[in-house]
DNA sequence: CGATGACTTGAACGCCATCAATCGCTGTGG
DNA sequence: CCACAGCGATTGATGGCGTTCAAGTCATCG
């Protein structure tokens, strides 16, 4: 099951100056809708998406979620610094993860700046999302929120202008501090408004037409 | 102005492991209201705290204004990983603050482990603080939310039970995603309930008079 | 004193939440 | 093959929490 991975040629590009150090790596799959780790649990790995999505969230103890980001493939989450997760991550599709023992790699970060350097990176690029996220959740207008959500979504899909939604409304409504009506109503506006349509049966596939008209109701 | 401190005995508890290493500080001190750096600014120094009270916060275009933190003597703010800030810090109270230069820094990290991984413990620190905020501003009713700020506030008061708030309301209300109308009406209520008082003529003397009433309203 | 600014309090409004009905798609079983 | 249950999403009607607007209080300062 477990493997080593130190060519630099089959690296994936996201786990940057990760892979220069000789650590190992394994991949595992999880189901839709599957728990990868809870809220408070021990920080034993950290995970890549290798295909898939993941999102993390807190709960309030009534069950009131909020979602603070989602994963898709080439990211890594679940790296902390103190021993325990600060959120709880599930499957949002069908997943593959790569996971790298968070062990194997402090062992190396313990001599290795470089190795230190690219964790300080990706905390960093994770608090940078995070404190833009805090301004969308304090000041922003609905319609805001929901034009932001497709901007970030549509900028991190392979090809812009059309892109498969892995999450559910009531995803994209705890990522956003709104309601599910909410969000659809805010999409039923921008359809009209033609910055937008739907791609097939289902309403997870989204075209973005009038990026501009997004941008300008973000503000 | 420029002075050197490597000595243990006088470093200041939350600067951590920066001052094993040989950098410079120097100290200066900013009046009320005047702004110490600005959003998108170069990231020339990082700050230390003294004496007073700083806040950091983003702006849309508009004017509405999200503060993501408060700092407090002993806190460290404007530690950037890339080149520029992502706030507008301010301070809030006649404030003395310690500089050290970003460059004397990153010259010791680049050879120390413990340097670069004291910054990314307190980076890490940030991230958990920013975190928590995200679930208070996208799920926490007005109520849970002043009742959070609070309790924060009290922790980290020298002596918890009274504090001497160095923040207006309107500070309170952007940092908690609020107006200043309904921070001031939840604050009456946590009066009327008992849960807290106000001491002397101003209303930023706030006595904490049942925590456990406070905490059981944040759920 | 009058002016100013921070804060509180009251009244009315509006945005988003809540409640509810409907649609469309999917899968399942008679 | 169709009836129907179930789920996700949309749409409409209503309601409530927090905002907005406005007035009033209190302390500070000229």
């Amino acid at each position: 099951m477990e493997k080593r991975n130190t060519d630099p040629s089959k690296r994936p590009s996201k786990f940057g100056d990760l892979y220069h150090a000789n650590v190992s790596s394994s991949e595992f799959k999880y189901n839709k809708g599957i728990r990868i780790f809870g809220e408070t649990e021990p920080a034993d790995y950290i995970y890549q998406v290798v295909e898939g999505a993941v999102r993390s969230h807190k709960l309030l103890s009534d069950g009131r979620r909020q979602i603070g980001a989602f994963h898709l493939p080439g990211d890594i989450f679940g790296l902390e610094n103190g021993d325990f997760h600060r959120f709880t991550a599930e499957a949002i599709a069908d997943t593959t993860l790569r996971l790298v023992k968070r062990e194997s790699l402090e062992r190396v970060a313990k001599s290795d700046p470089a190795t230190v350097r690219a964790l300080l990176t990706m905390t960093t690029d994770n608090l940078q999302h995070v404190e833009n996220h805090m301004l969308l959740l304090g000041r922003k207008t609905s319609q805001e929120r929901v034009a932001a959500f497709l901007l970030e979504m549509n900028g991190r899909m392979k090809e812009p202008g059309c892109m498969a939604l892995p999450m559910s409304r009531r995803d994209i409504a705890d990522y956003l501090g709104l309601t599910i009506e909410t969000v659809s109503r805010a999409l039923s506006e921008f359809k009209r408004k033609g910055y937008l349509k739907f791609l097939g049966s289902t309403q997870r596939q989204i075209v973005v037409l009038k990026p501009s008209g997004l941008a300008e109701i973000d503000s």
